[in-house]
DNA sequence: CGGCGGCGCGTGACTTCGTCACAGACATGC
DNA sequence: GCATGTCTGTGACGAAGTCACGCGCCGCCG
């Protein structure tokens, strides 16, 4: 089976298909579980291990004293938690919490290879920096979003990119998370869009009625 | 002159004091001044160059459309510009902005051998990934503070820690573009604040006449 | 010296958003 | 059907951002 890694790791992340790399991939990593709701890492934590997510969904954000949170990003099959790459690397602690969505696979990798590949592999070097820089600048483009962006513009866009078949099978309280605000705000300009005729709203479901109408709204920094 | 650089950098960085490494150093690097109010960066630009600051502070920080800004973190000397660094190193877009707050001096590193030594040089290397990930670490703690914390929480907090001799020499605009808000709430909370007989107001400073009376305000997720 | 213009500040009116509380609607299991 | 927990709707309120305007201080210039 140590052969399957170093496959899955050339389909998933094939910046990293360097022969050599490979090698020691298949030599010195495992694979992993989490079942869904899952932490990976937690606020505070020294991290230990950088997890190279194959399959499902790991979502990072802050929370406040009282509960509420704020989605920073979320990690898709093919990228890894930079945070973690980045306590590794800077030894600092981790500032976030990382829970995992659905069911996840991932390859780990163990701090010292991290480290010791990051001087004997152009790639590895290349695919650890570029998705920290990618996600520095997605962190920064979210706070210029959650700091200038009304939240209807911010609304409308979160449901245009998450509907699927036009659906939206969220309730309001994660959309509210997802969005860094609370739910009865959500609710409140959901129900507004209800009456404009943009979307129709059920339980724990919101049917897109008019994509244009909602594109309308992004302007706001759109 | 060439062998100053390498004498300022040891002083400055001294994690980068190796002797191989500053040989390059001297070699490869030149210094630049910039004037106050300079831009070292703009937003979407593609750097070219990584400033290691030697004198002077750097203010980086994201504005909206209207006008308005955020400031992310201020580069001391011995520090350098990671959203630089990380651009170089990931090829992305800087996505902020970054300008002078006084007259900068800087010795700066080209693009190729920012990446060059990444692979050459284990003390660069350490450097470089130490202060991306601290970076993105107060880029983080920076969002929680302006997500949770209350601006009565986060003004005291910024009073005391820039007041030099119980005086901030700001306006009232300044702080709010530091602090994430608008001109007129910084003055609405300030007065309050004097009328608790915590400041005292004039025009472009304030005094702190209670600290204590100041740090009780931190509470809020201090 | 007087007037003028820019900047810094104070303040009121209004909007948006977060918080809290509570009620009703729906789902599920018994 | 009934009970319980989840999801949603809504009103009241407070905190913060927006907009507009006026005032005082200061430097400048005629």
């Amino acid at each position: 089976m140590a052969a399957r890694v170093s496959e899955i790791v050339t389909e998933l992340f094939p910046t990293l298909a360097a022969p050599s790399l490979l090698a020691e991939v298949d030599a010195r990593t495992q694979t992993v579980s989490v079942p869904a709701g899952g932490f990976i890492c937690m606020e505070g934590e020294a991290c230990q291990m950088l997890p190279l997510v194959t399959a499902g969904t790991v979502r990072v954000f802050v929370q406040s004293d009282e509960g509420r949170e704020v989605t920073l990003y979320r990690i898709q099959p093919g990228e890894s938690c930079v945070l973690t790459a980045s306590c590794l690397l800077g030894e600092a602690d981790f500032p976030a919490f990382a829970v995992a969505e659905t069911d996840v696979r991932a390859v780990v990798v163990r701090l010292a290879d991290v480290q010791a590949w990051m001087g004997t592999s152009e790639a590895w070097r290349g695919f650890v920096l570029g998705l920290i820089a990618r996600r520095f600048a997605e962190v920064i483009g979210r706070m210029e979003d959650l700091m200038f962006r009304r939240l209807d513009a911010r609304l409308a866009d979160y449901l245009l990119d998450a509907a699927i078949d036009s659906q939206v099978a969220r309730t309001h309280e994660q959309i509210a998370t997802d969005l860094g605000s609370a739910r009865a705000v959500v609710s409140r300009h959901l129900k507004a869009l209800e009456q404009d005729g943009l979307v129709a709203l059920d339980r724990s479901r919101v049917t897109l009625r008019d994509t244009a109408g909602l594109r309308a709204l992004l302007r706001p920094r759109g």
